[in-house]
RNA sequence: CGGGGAAUGGCGCAGUCUGGUAGCGCGCACGGUUUGGGACCGUGAGGCCCCGGGUUCAAGUCCCGGUUCCCCGACCA
């Protein structure tokens, strides 16, 4: 068994190691790519469940556009080519041939969006359109690192279209709003929305929100964004409508994204040096069993009753694993807590006489997390610790995040704050001050959060008066 | 894309300086003893030593070119 490297030696490695040890991924054979394993993928896919659940509850449907884009189409928005041609895989040969026009592969939808948009909607009675996709782009990062920035990436991209901007900033605001609940209550991981600096605007959008998470190493992570597009995507597409006033009137579109970028930051900010520590509501497996017996006498004893437990469990739609296989029980207990598996039963000769188990719970490690309890009521109480381990991870993850983000009024002070967590600092929207901040310090503006004590102060920066505060800080 | 490190069985590594029959630990298979916090003994399987070229009687080792991964930086919804 491999050995996890503990996380205050060298948080990278550490990363890698819990991936590695807990069989989520590994490398694809082209440079920054990776293969999703089943244990990583099924994880994705609970949490994809549950935000396209939160994505139904807020009217949206789903859909699927093609991967092939027209060279021409990035072209049409000035800012979105500027901001994503150097990051494009080109098709340029097709069936041995050289294509007329190079395809690209999609970054993102907004222009192959646009352009079905256009022909789609005619009448204020066809707004507003909320449609979704769950797919995979290709940027050509060079810098790459699982789960957090590979060239291809999963996600869902959602693109709707308004009749007033006041509709399309609501909508925005949404998204955003949903992101951040899909983070506390699906997956325990607390973050703070804000409205990104114009610097750190999505190519072609008037407005970028986003909801920030802050790591284990207090680095932050842009866990999710929500774009207020504005007009500039349907003038340079042509999506009009006839309102009305029998006039026709230019679309307001918004975008907005969440990718398994979202899988690599909760193993970052749940983590420990025992490997992962998984949300309930999103674990693969929510609950193992582990019988333990001596010979075959205490064998044929125990195993009747772990099964009929398991049969409980299993019946009642939690997500169960009966753990058979011949390997010792420290070896198993051990091997669970590296995958970050929730909740552990343990049923040997001494719980069958007295008809108990004992549970474990992963987010106290070893036998710090252990209690027994009667066999009767067990898939109550199992629910019960569920809830409790959701609850503990997002208070230590809530309290890791507020109680390292520090106010700052002062150049000294934020630089003092920003080596270890976050600033929240007086600062100009203005991408000369996010330079000089990149430069000097080696951080960013991660947002102006929307949620802050109004107030009057002067930009650590440039001196000017400000009306809002924006958090600095390193940043994957 | 710049700087640094690395690539040897599934995983972690030694061997490279000084060229001469490919090694160790873990894992894997089988047998036995074990089993409530990573068990032990025995037997065994498993290698284009990252790829291509060169030097040499002989290359894991030396030379040239390339690829991939990791770290730092630039870039990056």
């Amino acid at each position: 068994m491999g050995k996890i490297t503990p996380r205050s030696e060298d948080f990278s490695q550490w990363y890698l190691d819990v991936l590695r040890e807990a069989d989520m991924f590994d490398y694809g054979p082209v440079g920054g790519t990776i293969i999703a394993k089943p244990y990583g993928w099924t994880l994705y896919e609970n949490m994809k469940d549950a935000l396209d659940k939160r994505f139904k509850d807020t009217g949206h449907v789903n859909a699927q556009f093609p991967m092939f884009i027209p060279q021409s189409f990035l072209r049409k928005e000035a800012s979105h080519v500027e901001g994503f041609s150097p990051e494009l895989a080109v098709v340029t040969i097709g069936g041995g041939k050289e294509l007329e026009e190079p395809i690209v592969v999609r970054p993102t939808s907004e222009t192959i969006i646009g352009d079905a948009y256009s022909r789609w909607i005619k009448s204020y009675r066809d707004l507003p359109v909320l449609i979704n996709l769950w797919n995979s782009v290709v940027r050509w990062e060079k810098r790459t690192k699982p789960f957090l920035r590979t060239m291809e990436f999963y996600w869902q991209e959602g693109h709707t279209a308004h009749a007033t901007h006041e509709e399309a900033w609501e909508e925005v605001i949404r998204m955003l709003n949903v992101y951040h609940t899909h983070g506390v209550e699906d997956c325990a991981m607390p973050s703070i929305r804000g409205r990104k600096s114009k610097n750190e605007r999505f190519a072609g959008a008037i407005n970028t929100t986003s909801i920030e998470a802050m790591m284990g190493d207090k680095k932050a992570l842009q866990a999710g964004t929500s774009h207020d597009l504005g007009q500039n995507f349907a003038k340079a597409f042509d999506i009009k409508y006839l309102d009305r006033d029998n006039t026709e009137k230019y679309c307001w579109t918004t975008s907005w994204g969440m990718s398994w970028r979202f899988l690599g930051g909760m193993v970052m900010v749940h983590g420990d040096d025992q490997g992962l520590r998984l949300p309930p509501k999103v674990a693969p497996i929510q609950v193992v069993i582990v019988p333990i017996f001596k010979n075959d006498t205490e064998k044929s004893v125990v195993l009747p009753v772990a099964d009929r437990i398991f049969a409980q469990i299993k019946a009642s739609g939690i997500r169960v694993k009966f753990d058979d296989r011949e390997e010792t029980p420290g070896f198993k207990f051990n091997d669970w807590e590296m995958r970050g598996v929730p909740v552990r039963v343990e049923i040997g000769p001494k719980d069958v006489d007295k008809n108990s188990v004992a549970l474990a719970r992963r987010d106290r490690p070893g036998k710090a997390g252990k209690s027994f309890v009667s066999q009767d009521g067990l898939v109550e109480a199992i629910r019960a610790l569920m809830e409790e381990i959701h609850a503990s991870l997002h208070t230590q993850a809530e309290a890791h995040l507020m109680g390292n983000i520090r106010e700052a009024n002062t150049y000294a002070e934020m630089k003092e704050a920003v080596q270890d967590g976050w600033a929240l600092v007086p600062l100009l929207d203005d991408p000369a001050v996010d330079a000089k901040l990149k430069e000097e310090l080696q951080v960013t503006n991660r947002n102006f959060p929307l949620e802050q004590a109004p107030g009057e102060w002067k930009c650590v920066i440039t001196g000017e008066t400000v009306h809002e505060r924006a958090l600095v800080g390193k940043s994957y």
